[in-house]
Formats: structure tokens, sequence, C-alpha cells
DNA sequence: ATGAGTGCAAAGGCTTTGCATTAGG
DNA sequence: CCTAATGCAAAGCCTTTGCACTCAT
């Protein structure tokens, strides 16, 4: 087993598969081939994708199952729903698979794309926020950063 | 360097009024008594709104008056809408009025309020920010930070 | 008078749900 | 076999829109 040390630790691409039927194992669901075929378009997709991006490359999938496996997927612990604009959801494999980011959103077209921002920023930006929060009675549970701005294609 | 302030400049309270019908004045629309109600209710809240809690405290608007003035108030430059969860939209007056600041989300009731970080981390963030969206062909325009936890009711 | 603003109800658009069918263990 | 999972279509829910009425200029 050999371990890494990279502080973004996340799944290896290979793993994946085996992570998400353990997760959904433990909550009693199985990995059917409709929620594998979802989990490979994200796991290619490397960014958060909505349902039309989803069903466009998972053949054969019915719209309401997209949304019912990935429900489960989220219950799961797998994927997660992204909010960026009051358009469509987006979903993305969790953070312990992809390791912990952020999103670019371009306000003109809607893509979504990751970003990481260093270690030594994300600390301080947590020590900043919990101490806010807590002044106000928030117990902070994480934090959501997102660059908005025009992406190349609309530039 | 002598103009390091800080740079919480908003609107005082009493100039609101004044300030909000010249900017609806700009965009050739009136300060009506629906658009007064709601820029005082959310004057008032000092806290993101959603619709529901704006009709409850502006007696006689109409849902649907109040979703067309909100984005009358919105390309005025006055009202901001916020996206948190999935549930229901908020929206809260501009930064030009409340100073820039983010915001605290209850992931239980969906509580939302304000938290402002030190000026310092702000600049420090948007300069991370930046470098890592024009490496993505990105062109940042601004920033959204949100802490997600429990809030004091929920805790 | 004359067009903006409003209320009410209907329509839209994304998401969820009911139900009969199919499939995995 | 037996229950979970799926497809299809209908229903839900927040939001937007159509239309007639009202109000301010």
């Amino acid at each position: 087993m050999p371990s890494t040390k990279h502080t973004h630790k996340h799944v290896e691409a290979a793993d994946i598969a085996h992570h998400v039927a353990t997760k959904l194992d433990e909550i009693g669901q199985r990995y059917t081939s409709g929620r594998r075929m979802i989990v490979e378009s994200l796991t290619a997709a490397k960014r958060p994708l909505s349902i039309p991006e989803i069903l466009e490359t998972t053949t054969g999938l019915a719209q309401s199952s997209a949304y019912r496996n990935l429900t489960v997927l989220e219950n799961a612990g797998v994927v997660v729903r992204v909010i960026t604009t009051d358009e469509w959801a987006r979903f993305e494999l969790s953070e312990d698979i992809m390791g912990h980011h952020h999103h670019m959103v371009c306000s003109k077209c809607g893509w979504v794309d990751d970003v990481r921002i260093p270690d030594a920023m994300e600390h301080e930006l947590d020590a900043a926020l919990a101490k806010v929060a807590s002044k106000a009675g928030f117990v902070m549970a994480h934090h959501r950063l997102d660059v908005v701005g025009i992406c190349k294609a609309c530039k």
C-alpha cells in the first residue's frame, strides 16, 4: 500500500470505484451501472457538472435516475451538490476523493472549474473565519470560496 | 502608506433612501412604495432575506411584485441576489451600501448572516485568487466566501 | 390621459415523486 | 424470488409572466 505525502490527499483514480462502492455499501446501497456511469462522468470531467452535462455522457440514463442516484451518492458522501448561480445545480465528487479545493464560476456562461490556493492561506482563512463565526455564535463546519469572473471562452 | 484605513465604506442609514432613489432614477425607475418597503425591510434586517421573509415585513405586497421589484432593484445595483443553498434565493443591499462582507450559512435551518474578515486577509485572498484564476484563463471579477456551519439557534 | 407599477392567477423550468417494470443478489 | 433500482410521466415548488386595473405624473 503506497502512501503519499501530498497535502492534497485524495483517492487515486483507479481506486475511486472501490472507494465509492465501499461508501455506498456503508449506507446499504448498491454500486449499480447507472451510479457507475455518473461517477465515471464526474471523474472524467474533473469539475462540477450539471444534470444536462451528466446526461450527455451517460447513455440511456433517465433524468429522474440521475437525480435519484446523485442524491444517493450525496448521502453516501461521495458526491457534493455545488450551488453556484440559480440555474442548474451542479455535482462533483467529494473532497475525500478530489481533495479540498474551490471553484471558479463564469458569470457569463455558468462554466465552473476547480481552483486551489496555498495551504497556508487555507489555514489563515479558516482561523479568521472560525473566529468571526464563533463571535456570532456560529460553529463553523467548513468554508466555501468561489472566484467569480469571466472564463477563457467568454472573454 | 497613509491611505490604509478601513475600507468598510458604506452609505449611512439615513442616506440609503436617497441613494436608492438616485440609483433607480439612473435606470429610469421610480422609488415606489413597494420598493421602499423592500429596501426598508432589507435595511432593518442587516442580513440577506428570502422572499417569504420579505413578505412577512411588507404588508400588502404581492409576491410577484416582490420578485419584480427585487429584479428592478438588482438591475439598479441596489440589491444583490445571494445564492446559499438550493432552497429560496435571498436578497440583500449591495456592497455599495453595506460594505464588502461575507456570509455565514446555517446548514440546518438556512439562516444567513453577515461576517467580515480583516482587510489584510481580503487583500491576500484576492491576490491569491487572481493568480490561480488567471493561470486558468479566468478574469476574476470578485470573490465569494461563506462560512458554513450551525447557528446559535440550531446548536 | 398615459405609461409605469401592482395584484392575481396561470405558466415556466428545474427537481422530486408515484407507479409499474426490470434487474441484481 | 424479492427487494432495490430504473423509466416514464405526473406532480411540486420557487420564480416568472400575462393581463387587466390602479396610480402617479
